[in-house]
DNA sequence: AAGAAGATTCGCT
DNA sequence: GCGAATCTTCTTA
């Protein structure tokens, strides 16, 4: 199954929202991997969140990604989302990471090398990109940090701003 | 050792 | 629109 990616939001190396904010730990040591890879985390006793890391060995940031438009596997993302409705499939990180069956076992995952899971890039006229507020944080909060194609019915939250 | 908060989602009112 | 669900991690005693 595959996907476009139409919404990120982007947790920088110092910034008091971001899960490495505090120093690395067993946990997010992911994160501090060099750019390209997943590191994913289990957050409310619900949901899987899918990262990919952005920056230099050590330094800790990532970009959580908050959407995709499905493109292949529709009928296995519908099982696994139990759901038919296609705008719900992965709108929304926890549905995506659910959507494409993402886990702890894809923590620390080199993306952009052939295997379970992989970022590629595909050739597509231009898209709209606009940056707003990140969702759900407490910290940090005025940062436009969040990107999202506009007017894509695959977006999460408040596609305006 | 216990409690609270957290990059959310779903179901019900 | 609101609150419960439910697990991991960090903070405080």
């Amino acid at each position: 199954m595959s996907g476009r990616i139409v919404e990120t939001e982007a947790y920088p190396s110092g910034d008091r929202s971001g899960h490495a904010y505090r120093g690395r730990t067993v946990s997010n040591q992911t994160l501090f991997m060099d750019k390209g890879f997943a590191y994913v985390y289990f957050i409310y006793g619900t949901s899987y969140m899918l990262n990919v890391t952005a920056e230099e060995p050590g330094v800790g940031a990532g970009v959580l990604l908050r959407a995709i438009e499905p493109l292949e596997g529709i009928n296995l993302m519908e099982r696994l989302r139990k759901t038919d409705e296609l705008r719900d499939l992965a709108r929304g990180p926890g549905r995506l990471a659910a959507a494409l069956q993402i886990d702890k076992r894809l923590d620390g995952v080199d993306l952009c090398a052939d295997g379970l899971l992989w970022l590629g890039s595909a050739v597509r006229e231009t898209a709209y990109i606009r940056k707003t507020v990140r969702v759900g944080i407490s910290h940090e909060v005025g940062r436009l940090l969040r990107f999202f194609e506009v007017g894509s019915p695959f977006v999460s939250a408040p596609s305006t701003g």
